[in-house]
DNA sequence: ATGGCTGAGCTACTCAGA
């Protein structure tokens, strides 16, 4: 089973680059991020079209995850923990992997800068509440699967400078460490575990021609509980649609679980 | 390099992103 996280910057505006995408990777499940529309104005149909059902946590202008799926998903739940601004940033489901009933956690974190503003303290406390949910999800289930945009830069050699970063709400150590944190409840970072030190991003800005100097970040990941590591045979940045017209800034992670 | 693009909401410009 194929399953992709990919922060789009925006569903809409991103429909013919998403179908064409969808067409090439095929994915089973296609996790979204930043999708920037209310639950009413996402375009169902058109993912209705080819195969898949969305469920949608969206919210106006901002924000906002969705799960396409070919398959049913179970259970889908938009409130793992409250959000202290009504924000949709989180969307759960579960599925069948052979005899394991996986819980899969879409999650579009806070970015957080400036550093040392209430956006900073939102961050630091939705990863808080976060880790205080994921541990007790733990409990109940011990196959989980996080994806999607962390805006967190686990280590140095995870950012093309990190000298610009230590100070930011991506790389400051208070972060790195939130996320350490989550590693210890009993996670890997699928990709750090696959590439021990390999340098590739999922992130380029916009600007500064970021993209063709491959001044990038990798903050998009894949956490899989120990119990289901097993089942993980491949991890992949598939970097293709950031080089597409009118691209996301963001590119899709692919990771084949059995 | 606290801004160099981009999108939403709206239809001039601000807010947000990382």
């Amino acid at each position: 089973m194929k399953i992709i996280s990919w922060n789009v910057n925006s569903v809409r505006a991103r429909v013919d680059n998403i179908l064409s995408y969808i067409s090439r990777a095929k994915p089973d499940m296609l996790l979204l991020q930043e999708i920037k529309t209310q639950d009413e104005n996402f375009p169902y149909e058109e993912f209705k079209k080819i195969g898949y059902s969305s469920y949608v946590h969206g919210q106006k202008s901002y924000n906002g995850v969705a799960i396409l799926s070919k398959n049913k998903v179970k259970n889908i739940n938009r409130n793992l923990f409250k959000d202290d601004l009504n924000q949709s940033r989180i969307i759960t489901g579960e599925i069948q992997i052979k005899r394991k009933k996986v819980e899969l956690i879409n999650i579009y974190v806070p970015n957080g800068n400036p550093v040392d503003t209430e956006k900073y303290e939102y961050k630091k406390n939705w990863l808080k509440k976060f880790i205080t949910g994921i541990k007790k999800r733990l409990q109940e289930n011990p196959n989980l699967l996080i994806a999607g945009d962390f805006n967190i830069i686990p280590e140095d050699i995870d950012v093309y400078d990190f000298k610009r970063y230590e100070n930011d709400a991506l790389g400051r150590l208070e972060i790195q460490k939130k996320f350490r944190e989550l590693l210890n409840l009993g996670f890997y970072d699928v990709y750090r575990l696959k590439y021990k030190n390999k340098i590739e991003y999922t992130f380029w800005d916009y600007f500064a021609n970021s993209w063709a100097k491959n001044y990038g970040m990798r903050i998009d990941h894949f956490l899989s509980s120990n119990n289901l590591i097993e089942n993980i045979s491949s991890i992949n940045i598939n970097k293709s649609p950031r080089s597409k017209i009118k691209p996301s800034d963001h590119t899709p992670i692919e990771l084949e679980i059995n």
